[in-house]
DNA sequence: CGCCGTATTGAGCGCTCTCAAGCTAGGTGG
DNA sequence: CCACCTAGCTTGAGAGCGCTCAATACGGCG
């Protein structure tokens, strides 16, 4: 992995931002020198955060970009089992499997900070709002998602697209994004085919809920696209 | 809810029984007024220990039997959202939310513990093992269902059979075990219908990889059926 | 024994996949 | 500047898997 460090003063804020080690609420309750190890740095399109099956020491926070988690199915294949941006925390799941179940992969240029989990834990002993925060957090993730067990492609897509459009700028939504994804990584994630999204995407265009240059996406009838997503067809 | 109280003496464990409040190690942290609010009772099959966006408050822990989460879709139709079962506890994502996603529906008869999650996180606070104790439990729910995105209807049911194998017996894998649902509940929650169930289970039988008798089934060849789970055809 | 909900089996349809052929955008080199 | 190249995207035709609808079989229970 290329690490490039970048100043600590460049933090852009993560989901843990109001407990974060750096603040100084936290500094006067512990020693500076029990303060968790913490590096940030930026890693480039295409690159590698952690690998599958490595051994999990560190928490992920992503201040700036979009990620992907791929996992290699038996049969050699990968799968796209998640995705993650800006703001939000990484690898949750590998607290309990004590290894990463997924390769993180960048979609886009990445900035990132890890977190020891060994030091966070320490940290969490003495906090029970930061206790409280993380419940939250994980607890958050278990409905995340959970779009991609309907069977309309045309639904997942909908989904996908609102989903998009929350938290590609940290939960504040916009009608007009750019899809940090190939059409491919898409179809990967929804288990589709690219021909598929492609064909959907035409066909919302058609339909004149959305507009789409390249990757620039508008959402232009956001309560059609959301009645779709729903599962209830505009024509039924 | 009709609720019957049951004698303390009857518990049956649960995730959470190594930092039960019951427990004696705990009893000597805390003043045992500060101790949480605790009922255990048992709930008939078909009925429901909590409702679908009713006020979260409670986490609960199944000391026997089985419950499926159930959700309305804007539709009006009803999706099977997740499985619990004896051992394993129930709201996690409720938590984040503060209502709870889904109606909790018992599918055998339920014997279940409540505990008061403001109490729980009092408790947290001066208890570092339990703090990394419900951390590692949340964690494990992330990858929980994973299967239920793999597009092939045989390998999500052979899925299913491995991960009922497992989690009907407390993680101790069985290769012969009730089915503690209908066809069409098992149809609903791997998101396909029940003549295609039932049309894989017979399938399944002729391969020789399972035997079924009304709900009871036999697992006879788990390589097989793992085979299927994991992607790879027996026939590519 | 007869009833009724559940499960199985069959025939035909539709959505998504597969395979294949164009198309577009962005980059390279003459 | 433009011809070319390549990867990603779009579009089309046909196949396959799971769904729909319908009929039949089974099993628990009065």
């Amino acid at each position: 992995m290329r690490v490039s460090r970048i100043n600590q003063s460049t933090c852009l804020g993560c989901d843990l931002t109001p407990f974060c080690f750096n603040n100084e609420k936290l500094k006067q309750k512990f020693q500076s020198n029990s303060l968790p190890v913490k590096r940030r740095f930026i890693i480039k399109k295409n690159e590698r955060l952690f690998s599958s099956d490595s051994h999990f020491q560190y928490l992920y926070a992503i201040e700036k970009g979009s990620l992907k988690a791929v996992q290699s199915e038996p049969d050699g294949t990968e799968v796209i089992r998640g995705l993650y941006f800006a703001g939000e925390i990484l690898a949750y799941d590998a607290i309990y499997l004590g290894y990463y179940h997924f390769s993180a992969i960048a979609l886009t240029e990445v900035q990132v900070c890890m977190l020891d989990y060994q030091d966070f834990l320490s940290c969490l002993e003495s906090n029970p709002e930061l206790q409280r925060h993380i419940l939250y957090l994980i607890s958050s993730q278990l409905s995340m998602g959970s779009y991609l067990t309907s069977t309309k492609a045309d639904r997942k897509l909908a989904c996908l697209l609102l989903d998009l459009s929350l938290r590609l700028h940290r939960n504040h939504r916009r009608d007009e994004f750019e899809l940090p994804m190939s059409r491919q990584d898409i179809a990967n994630y929804l288990r589709l085919t690219a021909e598929t999204v492609s064909r959907i995407f035409t066909r919302f265009q058609q339909n004149k809920m959305i507009s789409i240059k390249n990757k620039k996406i508008k959402i232009l009838q956001i309560d059609a696209l959301k009645k779709i997503a729903d599962g209830l067809n505009l024509t039924p």
